[in-house]
DNA sequence: CGATTTTTATTACCTGGTCATAATTATAAC
DNA sequence: GTTATAATTATGACCAGGTAATAAAAATCG
C-alpha cells in the first residue's frame, strides 16, 4: 500500500530538513507515517547529518551573523572632528555585492558616506534633509572604501557637508547633504509605539 | 589551595558562556582547572541551560535573522513594466531604525528607490552612474513606503530614471538617477576573484 | 511462486547531559 | 591540633537523540 515512496519521501526530507533543520528523527517519522529507522537509513542515503549537528551549524552561522551585524555595515570611523571633519572606512564584503555586477550595492556607500555626514552633526539626533549623489565608479569585493566628510556651512539647526569617498586615492563617490539636528528630547515628542 | 574561587568562577562562567555559547561541561571543566560536576553545579547556581538547549536557542535566532535577511532590505516589487515603470513597497522594520531618532536610516529608503531604480533597466547588469536624492521628511517604524519609478529617457545603455516615495500619499524621497545597463558578459571582463 | 527491495525491529554503544547521594578536600574557628 | 563548614569531586542510575550493525518482516515485481 505505501511501497515505492521510498524516492518521493527522500526528496521530500531533504526540502523539510532544509525548511526546518530542527526536527527530531522521531518528528519526522510521525510526519511521513514511516517508523524511526526509515528516516535514519534516509538521513544516511541522502548524507544528512543528525538533529544535534545540524542544530549546532545553524547556532553558528547565528554567531557570524551576529558578529556581522555588530560590526557597523556603514563603516568605522577612522577619525573625527565633531561639527568639522571626519573620515570613515568601509571593507566592501561579499554581503555587499550584487552577484551579477560583482559591485557594491549603491546603499552601502550611501549609507557609509550618510553614517559620516551624522556622525559630523554636533547634535543627539540628525536626519537626512536632503543629499545630492554622483556614483562615479563600481566599487569591487575587497577594496576598502575611505568617506571624507566635511561640515561646510551651518546655520542653527541646518548643516551643509560635503562627502568624497575614495579607492585608493580614486574618486568613487562624491555629495552633497543638507542634514538637521536636534536635541533628542525636542524628538522624542512624536514618537510611536 | 584553589578554593574560595567559587564567586569568581562563576562570574567568569557566565560571561564566557554569554560570548561562546556553545562550550561542553568538559570543555569548561579543563578551562577553568575544575572537575565537570563543579561545572554543572555552577550552571545549577547560576540557571544557566544545557549545552544542547543554548545551541538551540542561538538556532532559533539564526532562523529568524535568517528569515529576515530573505525578506529584500530594498522593498517587494508591486507592478514592474522594464523601461517604463514600476512601484515597490518597503515597510519599516526595527532593525531600520535609528533608535534615538525613531527615523529609518536614510540608505534605506535610498536602497529601495536605487533598487527599484536597478530593476527598470532592460540590463543584465546596471550600475549606478549618479543620483540626486531627497529626502523630504523622516519615515518612522511600520510606515509603508511605496516608492515609484519611470524611465524618463535613454540613449543606448544610459537612463535617466526618477522615482518617488510616498507615505500614504505623503512625499517622503525624490530623486533622479543616471544608470548604465550592459550585458553581463560584457561586464565580466574585468573581475577579481 | 520465489527473488528482491523496502521497511521495521533489536541490540550494543556514544555524548552530553539530569538528579541524588556520598565521599573527599580546603579553610577558618576554636 | 581538632572540628565544623563550605567547596569540590566521585559515583551510579537515568534520559534524549542519536550511530552502527544485524536480523526479521512485509511489500512488490517478474
Amino acid at each position: 500500500m505505501r511501497y515505492q515512496q521510498k524516492e518521493r519521501r527522500q526528496e521530500n526530507l531533504r526540502d523539510i530538513i532544509a525548511r526546518n533543520p530542527l526536527l527530531t528523527d522521531r518528528e519526522l517519522a510521525v510526519y511521513f507515517g514511516v517508523s524511526v529507522p526509515t528516516i535514519r537509513l534516509d538521513r544516511a542515503e541522502l548524507g544528512i547529518a543528525e538533529l544535534r549537528q545540524r542544530t549546532r551549524l545553524v547556532a553558528n552561522e547565528a554567531i557570524e551573523l551576529r558578529a556581522l551585524g555588530q560590526q557597523e555595515i556603514v563603516g568605522k570611523l577612522l577619525e573625527l572632528k565633531i561639527g568639522r571633519c571626519g573620515r570613515s572606512e568601509l571593507m566592501i564584503d561579499k554581503t555587499m555585492i550584487l552577484t551579477k555586477a560583482q559591485a557594491a550595492r549603491g546603499h552601502h556607500l550611501f549609507g557609509q558616506a550618510n553614517s559620516l555626514a551624522v556622525a559630523l552633526i554636533d547634535a543627539e539626533v540628525a536626519l537626512t534633509g536632503s543629499a545630492e549623489v554622483k556614483f562615479l565608479r563600481p566599487v569591487r569585493l575587497k577594496e576598502r572604501v575611505v568617506a571624507e566628510g566635511r561640515v561646510i556651512k551651518r546655520k542653527k539647526d541646518k548643516y551643509w557637508i560635503e562627502v568624497v569617498s575614495r579607492v585608493n586615492g580614486e574618486d568613487v563617490l562624491s555629495g552633497k547633504w543638507i542634514m538637521f539636528g536636534f536635541a533628542a528630547a525636542a524628538f522624542a515628542a512624536g514618537e510611536g509605539e
